[in-house]
DNA sequence: CGGATTGGTGGATGATTGTCAAACCGTCCC
DNA sequence: GGGACGGTTTGACAATCATCCACCAATCCG
């Protein structure tokens, strides 16, 4: 399982406040942020993530993005990627971020 | 002083987490947010925000994305204008948030 | 083997953005 | 009135970005 190969990503200390911000400023990468809260593994396809309206290759994209951030990382197994959220890393470079953006991620839209 | 004349920006239940996000995934601006942390009103000048590399323009600019998000506001006095957070309202809709955004700016940047 | 599945790559395109420069605007004050 | 001051607006420009499309690559399975 996690022995698998995984996709380039930040070393811990190199994950950086801006571009962790950067990343999460957009509508789609939010809503990732939030599929992968339940801490579990995620395919990339767009209509297991409620993104039918995208195109593949885009979402593709905003994964690589929030990878490149270290908010995620992504196992490869077969012709499988599966996305999960780096909670302890996240959690050990900014504590309570994570925390307080999932919560916030849940506040009305009024 | 509080009755002076401000700027327009977002209602307290409109403050956007992704726009707010967006806001701060920029070096300068996350610069500024660590100025205003103090919870006083500052200027303006680029001067006195440690901005000297930037037109004043410019800093007009990332200002105006600042409050336009819901960060800050800003009082018009005469020919001043004095900005802070709006840590009240920002607490009240995101609870934790601001406070794990500005301990998370103190993280070492390796 | 050969087709289907899963996902990424590269190019193209239109939109957004960060920056500067110059002109502008209201206010203060001599 | 007329500068000077503090900021904003507008325009220009290059860079970044989100999106789509067509194609590609590796893997699994019948």
């Amino acid at each position: 399982m996690s022995d698998d190969e995984r996709l380039p990503q930040p070393a811990p200390a190199e994950i950086d406040l801006v571009t962790v911000l950067h990343a999460l400023g957009d509508p789609v990468r939010m809503r990732l942020l939030t599929s992968y809260a339940d801490g579990a593994e995620h395919s990339c396809d767009p209509r297991h993530l409620g993104l039918d309206h995208l195109h593949k290759s885009t979402v593709s994209h905003h994964m690589r993005v929030l990878r490149e951030a270290g908010v995620t990382t992504t196992r490869v197994a077969g012709r499988n990627r599966y996305v999960s959220l780096r909670r302890a890393d996240l959690d050990a470079r900014f504590p309570g971020l994570l925390d307080a953006l999932l919560a916030a991620a849940q506040a009305p839209t009024d």
